[in-house]
DNA sequence: CCTTGCGTTGACGTCGGCGTCAAGGTCTAG
DNA sequence: CTAGACCTTGACGCCGACGTCAACGCAAGG
């Protein structure tokens, strides 16, 4: 298979493929004319890849996982490194949900204070006369 | 007062007061000299801006707020366009926290599922022998 | 021979919010 | 006169994950 193959398979363009290569995530494996091929093992690396993208982690943070799958694995999180990488995230996401709590919570404040100060113009069709 | 003591006195730098007027966010008033000059009302728009930047809000969404105030209102909220975008923050957040706690389950699972395929070794000092 | 559809490398563009020079002008104190 | 502390504009750098374009090679069909 070729990278136009691997990318549809995937779902991903092959100029992102090139950039995994480019970042070592994936082999640089070569026909004789210099194109790229690849295997169904491959798919499997951008797989792992993809899923851990669409959880929001960084490329870099997909690499314990890939070498995992590439040292023969069944699963990328087979291997230490992968889980350490799990748990740093879910304190990552704890931390940045707590945050991200209190700032709605302080918005929130902030928008029901300035609707007291200034209440809404009143529906026309409902108006208040008295 | 000039472009340096609004910065010392804002919390923030020259380069950032410059990148705010590039952006139409502060007045263009200036000396003979050609340097910049301000005043407390200035100070106060820089304070509004950075309130609701620490709040994750991107340098447009500040712009009703910095125009509310420029307008002579009391705070930056006193207008109903600065209120949409609070509004539109909380959607926003709300949806982002979601997001959010929704991956943070999935990776919890994943984790909890790759932990109990693979049990983390045990401790050398109290290693089962049988 | 020519087109079509693959592949290749290299390099610049994107987005936000600035940081960090570079090269110069202005004003004040000594 | 000079040092220094301030100011000016302009322009490139940064981060991440690619998009997009240029200019070219390779293989097969008509």
């Amino acid at each position: 298979m070729r990278i136009g193959e691997l990318a549809r398979r995937a779902g991903v363009s092959t100029r992102t493929l090139r950039y995994y290569e480019s970042r070592g995530l994936l082999p640089t494996r070569r026909e004789v004319n210099g194109y790229r091929v690849y295997d169904d093992g491959d798919l499997r690396l951008v797989e792992q890849i993809r899923t851990l993208q669409d959880f929001g982690f960084g490329l870099e943070e997909t690499r314990p996982f890939v070498e995992c799958l590439r040292a023969g694995h069944p699963t990328g999180d087979s291997c230490p490194a992968s889980l350490d990488v799990y748990r740093g995230k879910l304190a990552e996401l704890d931390t940045l949900i707590d945050e991200l709590r209190a700032v709605r919570h302080e918005v929130g404040a902030q928008l029901a204070r300035a609707e007291s100060d200034l209440p809404d113009p009143p529906d026309p069709l409902c108006q208040m006369k008295g």
